[in-house]
DNA sequence: CATGAATGAGTGTTCATTCAT
DNA sequence: GATGAATGAACACTCATTCAT
């Protein structure tokens, strides 16, 4: 197994880990378990397990951020934003990528190189809303009149809150009805555009 | 010193580790350096750690609830809203309220007592959004058209989300700038108010 | 309530906690807890919790070698004398009395002053079970014969060793079938003593 | 080192400890400072402390009965047997094995699965006294007569209850008193086997 | 490359004991 | 006399990390 593969194997160990049992208890035995490998391996490919959850992050918001760009990157209308979001979110829960990173984000303040990787990572994200706002308004009437930064920032905020608090109540609350109920509003969006 | 006293005492405490060390390093003797108190003294009037961070999100919880419900009772209007909120919003910082309430929830899927206090609390702060949304709305256009079960889940998401954001970056972020960005939306909001 | 009826109740409620938690089991809160009282209480009464277990062995010893002696006093008969051993075995353990001091016997060698008193204590009891062995012997064919030191030092370990099973297995183990075996034992020796 | 060595290192130093500082004083530390180890070693080998002694007396038991098996097997004069029996008494003395089973025995009450251990191992001993006792007797006048069973596990109690005596005075007290006060009766038992 | 073993620091927690009230 | 509160030492146990193999 070439080393990237082993790195690749022991980072979604971690991802998985975290989503699973929360930062506090993702211990160096916890991954090896998740992964079905010795603890010892991930200090062969990691200096220790600060570098390792730099690492996560990074990593998991690439994958990430390829497959949303990939995904989202001609959508123009809400209504079809809103469609497309929501089956991204089903999968970043499915795969507990926003659950490791909201857990990672948690923890962050303990360590300065995690810190800084955090802020690099939610300011790519914060970017990439940015540009999907802008290109959503272009054309409407709201265009030029949205704070678009903040808006970017406050949709980022409030996709990791969601998570937080739908990591509590797995069966209950329901993501889906609040894309549901965000879809009126994109449609009268949608309807001012004059295309 | 009374019994109560030292309770509150050792539950400031516990806030304030949650706030400024994450969840991962509040440990036992870590809330008793700050709180310049012997460990032992917890074990003394809390069964352990879980007890205790189940009361510590109950009472942080009710002590900011008071605070706010005192505060945003009478308000009807949007730009009064935001103009108190941000003032909350800062003492909740200021004291770390919301970051310890954070850490919790991150941390609480870990212990099924933490969860069901969180659970609870949670709906509790969803309701008090929910109210402070319909007085918001009531007597405008949008009465009636807007989902505000989902809109106050959405907006202690964000709340939540958006001290996660915060916490990474003291100097720089500033949430006052969401505040201001937010303005002239209430402003156009309140003017639909036929008083 | 007077000084020696607190004692008093401190003792029993050592010797209860001692049968029911074992040793290591028996804090000064666990006796606290047992007797309805305040774990300072002890402190008051006995200088620590060595002083306490070295009064709890004499005390339960003197208290129960009277009862012994009252009960066997007169006794000649072999039939007899296990007749009334049965009887007083059956308080012991309802009482917990040979628990409470086999788990004093236990842990005395970690304590000196708790080793020398139990010490005095068996040797009281093998002086007594000597002169028990000695009236029962008198006038048979076995008088001179046998070795009564080292007899009654057997029989006393053999109590206590009896004990120490029939405590891991309190519904199946029957002390009674030990003395029932030795019922016709004890009706041949009576039958040699030429009354 | 092999895993299988470490195991026993660390289940001799077990024996030791308990055999020299009594169960309560019986720590992690105390047994890891005996055996010239972290304590941590411990918990690689062994799930818990509790673990650890339900190996102990698995094994010393097993070492001992082995012992005692192959130096008991082809006796069947009561003189031998108790010459025999003195060896090997004086061997467990100086190893301290049944000092620590006695001290597990006291305490197990705590435990379930130690109680479940002990009781397994003491029935063993039984079944092996009961079988030594059936051997001695068979064919003198006395077999059939006796109540094997009830003998064989007074003869476990006894073996027990003196060991506990003994080491409360490891200077003073002979249990070679006891085997030589035996030894007459024994005599007299071989004799009235006509072989 | 990978692992089984080991260590020492750190964790939650209990305890004997003291003391002001 | 009695107690609620407090402390510091100890305990069981976990963990990140290292290293020989």
């Amino acid at each position: 197994m070439t080393t990237t593969a082993v790195r690749e194997r022991i980072l979604q160990a971690t991802v998985r880990t975290l989503a699973q049992q929360g930062f506090s208890r993702t211990s160096a035995r916890a991954i090896a378990r998740t992964g079905g490998f010795a603890p010892g391996v991930i200090y062969y490919h990691f200096d220790d397990l600060d570098d390792l959850f730099v690492a996560t992050i990074r990593h998991t918001s690439q994958v990430r951020m390829r497959r949303y760009e990939s995904e989202l990157d001609d959508v123009t209308s809400a209504v079809e934003l809103l469609r497309r979001l929501r089956q991204l979110y089903d999968e970043d829960t499915a795969e507990g990528h926003i659950a490791a990173v909201q857990e990672l984000i948690s923890a962050a303040p303990a360590s300065p190189r995690l810190v800084e990787q955090v802020r690099t990572e939610t300011g790519v994200w914060q970017d990439f809303a940015r540009r999907t706002i802008d290109r959503l308004l272009s054309g409407t009437l709201l265009a030029g009149l949205v704070p678009v930064a903040q808006l970017a920032k406050a949709a980022v905020a409030t996709y990791l809150g969601l998570e937080m608090l739908t990591h509590l109540d797995p069966g209950r609350t329901d993501p889906h009805a609040l894309f549901d109920a965000a879809a009126p509003a994109a449609a009268m969006l949608d309807t001012t555009r004059p295309d």
